[in-house]
DNA sequence: GACAAGCACGTGAACGTTCACATCGACGGT
DNA sequence: ACCGTCGATGTGAACGTTCACGTGCTTGTC
């Protein structure tokens, strides 16, 4: 800098003014200062500005490290994406941290926190994430991407709307025996809000689901697969399945074909690479506008603006393929027993 | 740090050695300073090591934006995960970096490279990307993932290995005529090796291949039911497809399931998420290698330790499921014409 | 025509770390 | 007992930028 400066027969405080297009600066200064910068190849230091400005204008973003089946990497991969324009269209740089699925946030925090390499951060995956609240005892600038319990500010999809729209798409369809296939405890607060939408879709239909058409898995394939078997084995199966994640979608989906059931809805969640594949009705995440409204947040924040709520919820998107279907009866009875018999 | 320094009673040098780690520093003190960073809660600045060591320990690793099918976001996420622990592991950043696919990598470059925020570029997606000589011609430490026709360290996937390993595993199963849905032009690196390695699969069984079995498509799946359309539509059809991606190969499954084509085998490449649903045998690229062996390429560079070779092959992995199966008739005769007369 | 105001630009210090070198003591060899 | 060596610690400068001022010149106003 000093010897564009000297170069240009300026100060260096000058050469600073035209790098950070600053207005202050005659025209002609500012060309024979640009000029001196291209001549000499210069190039700002961000070590150099970042001690000087007290902030690196880096934020990271954290990631659980081999992403399972519960979302998939389509989720992740456009989450990244969007939080990586939105970053970057800001002036800001990403920095990408993997961290152990369900293992401690702060591990991976304190590789950057230590050294002060980033401003904020952006945390996906909220639920189950121990050390959150050290973060935010440290007075560190977060936000968390999903749910969280603690007092951060986060993003996350519209778990409740997407569940109601895919209850209410069965309902209009026909189904009135509707299958649940519940996830796991670990992600509670998702595959709560979940529920609740399936709930509030049958109370505004003023229906009463059979609550014993509730089952649970673990997010597999096969998982899914052993619900359908519980669920079909009975006197008065459901005629549509709903399951919570695309992955046991896709195990009903097989075990219906494996066991010569036709004629079942099923529809799944996360709308993952799998499902157009498989054309399986699922519920989209728009991740990339996940990214994009929580990097925008972060921002915000960093830039002294207070984030306007607390809770932001990003309008998820349901997406009908031929895995749904009005019902092949009209009211679901009982004589579908016994599987093989039956073809409208 | 001159806090702690006092706090401790010795020199900021000294706390500079605590904090680095290293070893000529006694244990009495060690322990003293490692207390008055505590007590004090100092963090290390990542701004000023950056400045006074004139490196930043960050790279960046610069992907397509929107991946298209042609790998999908399984394999961008996997090599991202990959590249980051092994960055991770060696003490640096991974600073993330999306171009506009087939855009200008400068692009991208000039966002950290004028603000000299990183100490190398990993830069995925080599073939079609302008630029990158530019970036050789600064003298930047770089490894490209993929095929690069510039004078830079590449790691690819071992195409030729993946395509010989299908057509060896369908010739294997007792296919003679197998028919090739090559890809798109732009990639022509990465195909030109697949194609070699179809060659060379047929040449090592001392086979010849019917040069009139190989089309092209453009990576969708509509365009691989359009090349099955063609493949299909002769008086001497193959008995197994090859498509150059998952893609393709779905639009030629699908095409055969719709049109009631049973008994042919189908392949693809790059092993998507979409793969092991739909049962197809694909090749794994192993993405997470790819990622891995590129970031310690880089970061040895950067250690000033010479690359040893040039160009690093990341073995593939054939990856067979139920959509190959041996012919249903020992040799390919020419009675399956019209179709849906067939089945064994 | 004097004075305040505003603009363009310069000056020195400060940010927090590491580097190169200096210092000091202890230890082993002859 | 002397000297060279090595290991532990301290000292000052340097890295490259921005911040808070200071200076000089131009412009406008009564």
């Amino acid at each position: 800098m000093r010897d564009v400066a000297a170069a240009a027969g300026v100060s260096h405080q000058t050469v600073s003014r035209v790098v950070n297009d600053e207005r202050s600066v005659t025209e002609p200064v500012r060309e024979r200062v640009r000029a001196a910068i291209t001549a000499l190849g210069y190039r700002p230091s961000a070590g150099g500005r970042a001690m000087a400005r007290g902030r690196t204008e880096v934020v990271a973003l954290v990631v659980p490290h081999a992403a399972g089946f519960t979302f998939g990497n389509d989720h992740l991969m456009r989450l990244i994406g969007g939080a990586e324009q939105e970053v970057a269209a800001r002036g800001y740089g990403l920095l990408l941290s993997t961290r152990e699925p369900g293992g401690d946030a702060m591990s991976a925090f304190t590789r950057f926190d230590r050294r002060s390499l980033v401003d904020g951060f952006l945390v996906e995956g909220g639920a189950g994430l121990t050390g959150l609240s050290d973060l935010l005892a440290q007075g560190y600038p977060a936000v968390v991407i999903g749910y969280a319990d603690d007092d951060l500010p986060m993003v996350h999809p519209d778990d409740e709307g997407g569940a109601y729209a895919v209850v209410q798409h069965l309902l209009a369809l026909g189904h009135r025996r509707i299958g649940i296939v519940n996830g796991p405890a670990e992600n509670h607060l998702a595959m709560a809000a979940r529920r609740t939408g399936v709930t509030r879709a049958f109370a505004d239909a003023h229906l009463h689901p059979d609550p014993t058409l509730t089952d649970r898995g673990d997010f597999t394939a096969e998982s899914g697969q052993a619900a359908a078997v519980r669920l079909f084995d009975r006197a008065d199966p459901p005629t549509a399945v709903f399951a919570f994640n695309d992955g046991m979608a896709l195990g009903v989906l097989q075990w219906l074909r494996e066991s010569g059931t036709p004629g079942i809805s099923v529809a799944g969640f996360d709308d993952t690479s799998a499902a157009p594949v498989a054309g399986l009705t699922s519920v989209a995440l728009q991740s990339q506008d996940l990214g994009r409204r929580a990097a925008q947040l972060l921002v915000d924040q960093l830039n002294g603006k207070p984030p306007s709520e607390r809770r932001t919820i990003v309008p998820s998107r349901l997406m009908v393929r031929s895995s749904t279907t009005p019902p092949t009866q009209p009211k679901s009875g009982s004589r579908r027993r016994g599987s093989h018999n039956v073809k409208g």
